[in-house]
RNA sequence: GUGGCCUUAGCUCAACCGGCAGAGCACUGGAUUGUGGCUCCAGAGGUUACGGGUUCGAGCCCCGUAGGCCACCCCA
């Protein structure tokens, strides 16, 4: 049996698979060109403070999922593997002193996430995220600008019923009282409370919102709320960000319960949701408005917003639609090289050498099988050509045959490259006209 | 971190009551000398996840560990 394994939580993306997914990482590429989100990319690992401020200490992802890298010596220094990539997007703002660039800074990565969870399906250790950034604008316009870009990263890449939930959590101004409201609110109904939803009361008021246990519907449906307690300020920005929305149409249901629980988060938070995925593993994105983290990384008081989209769900999700995008077969080679003589390896490595340096994509078959199996594996790989090299050699002459066509013809060795691409453009002309 | 279900060839799965570990797919080769996807034949591939225990005998029963999945917790 097996005596390594990848690590728990962790998964290699084989050759069949890696189609579909570079197919997404250049789609998401292409959209954060076209929405003038710059590339950044920052280290997989950050002094563990930088996660503790930028994330929070009291959060499970800082209290209990932060991968620890083990310091080596007495460096005095403590790492974590980055959970998530606003802090570090963020640290890096403010360490190369960012504010003097023109603003908003428009920020794109994707890359690896880590998070010490117990592995289940669409949750792993190691998960990919798409992320955006814009740092240095207050809103509510760019809110909507991000909340679409996020939508049409979903509809791109071909998902279906994806949601956008919305809503604001205020700011400093209004959400502390609200949150001792919400607080006496609960606590006056302790005796109705599931035991489990008793120690949240004291942890993260907010969670209770969104708790998920059937008792709390009738609670949580009389609680106060917080688009009900936004001060003015925050009033005014929600509805400019609704405004927004609904002019670009970017449908999206308001949700009172959707939280973040921490002082720096503020405004606008949101959430992609997909219609149809019972469980845990539904939620395929999110972000929100963040107006306190650059100052609390050690920049200036800098308004900030952003989201991240879960690739490895957005492709599980893709797979359980059964969605094109999720299947990504390869493209074949445009030529084998095959031989009637097995041993004659030097002839068709040469010609498959000089078919690629005139820029085809050519496999030579390089084991010493004889032609029909070579053929045959040819067919199988769907390659276009095989070029088979024979006698006709000695004359400068090989044989090209167009497998799916089943025909075949002489080609002067110093032609094949220029009727390879020749006749391999006009079959994809004709298959796209088609 | 808590509880539950599961783990047999690379993949999908069989194996009666505890009694000789198998099939399909995939892989490699062959079917009279230089022509393919189909078909036929053959081969290779296993410490039944790992470690203990019970038994004359364990893939099957018991305990532990690891991994996967599900529900929590939380989130992407």
């Amino acid at each position: 049996m097996t005596t390594y394994r990848a690590a728990r939580g962790t998964r290699d993306l084989l050759p069949g698979e890696t189609a579909a997914w570079t197919r997404l990482e250049r789609l998401v590429d292409d959209l954060a060109d076209r929405y003038g989100y710059r590339r950044i990319v920052t280290p997989m690992f950050e002094q563990v403070a930088v996660f503790e401020r930028g994330v929070g200490e009291v959060t499970d992802i800082v209290e209990k999922e932060l991968f620890r890298i083990a310091p080596r010596t007495d460096e005095g220094e403590s790492w974590a593997l980055r959970p998530e990539p606003t802090a570090g997007i963020v640290r890096a703002y403010v360490q190369h002193g960012m504010q003097t660039w023109p603003q908003p800074v428009k920020l794109a990565m994707t890359g690896p996430m880590f998070r010490y969870d117990r592995p289940q399906a669409g949750r792993y250790r190691q998960f990919w995220q798409f992320d955006v950034e814009a740092i240095g604008d207050p809103g509510p316009a760019i809110d909507a600008e991000i909340i679409e870009l996020g939508h049409r990263v979903y509809a791109d890449a071909g998902l279906t019923g994806v949601e956008v939930l919305l809503n604001s959590i205020g700011d400093l101004a209004c959400r502390p009282p609200y949150v001792a409201e919400l607080t006496d609110y609960y606590r006056a109904r302790s005796g109705e409370l599931p035991v489990l939803e008793r120690d949240r009361l004291e942890r993260n008021v907010l969670r209770l919102l969104d708790s998920k246990d059937p008792a709390m519907a009738a609670v949580n449906a009389k609680a106060p709320r917080i688009t009900d307690r936004l001060c003015a300020a925050c009033a005014e920005h929600f509805a400019g960000v609704r405004a927004h929305l609904d002019a670009i149409r970017v449908p999206y249901r308001l949700e009172p319960g959707l939280v973040r629980g921490l002082d720096y988060y503020t405004r606008t938070a949101f959430e992609f949701y997909v219609a149809g995925r019972e469980g845990q593993q539904q939620a395929l994105g999110g972000g929100g408005r963040y107006d306190g983290l650059v100052e609390l990384l050690g920049g200036r008081p800098t308004p900030g917003i952003g989201f991240g989209v879960g690739l490895d769900r957005l492709l599980l999700a893709l797979q359980e639609q059964d969605a094109p995008a999720a299947h990504g077969a390869e493209a074949g080679p445009t030529a084998v090289v095959v031989g009637a003589d097995p041993d004659d390896t030097v002839a068709r490595l040469r010609i498959a050498t000089d078919l690629r340096s005139a820029g085809i994509a050519a496999r030579a078959e390089l084991g010493r099988r004889k032609l029909g199996k070579q053929l045959e594996s040819a067919a199988r790989d769907r390659a276009h050509f095989a070029v088979i090299v024979g006698d006709e050699l000695g004359a400068g002459d090989v044989q090209l045959r167009d497998l799916p066509a089943g025909t075949q013809k002489v080609v002067a060795l110093a032609d094949l490259a220029r009727e390879v691409s020749r006749a391999h453009a006009a079959h994809r002309h004709g298959v796209e006209k088609g």
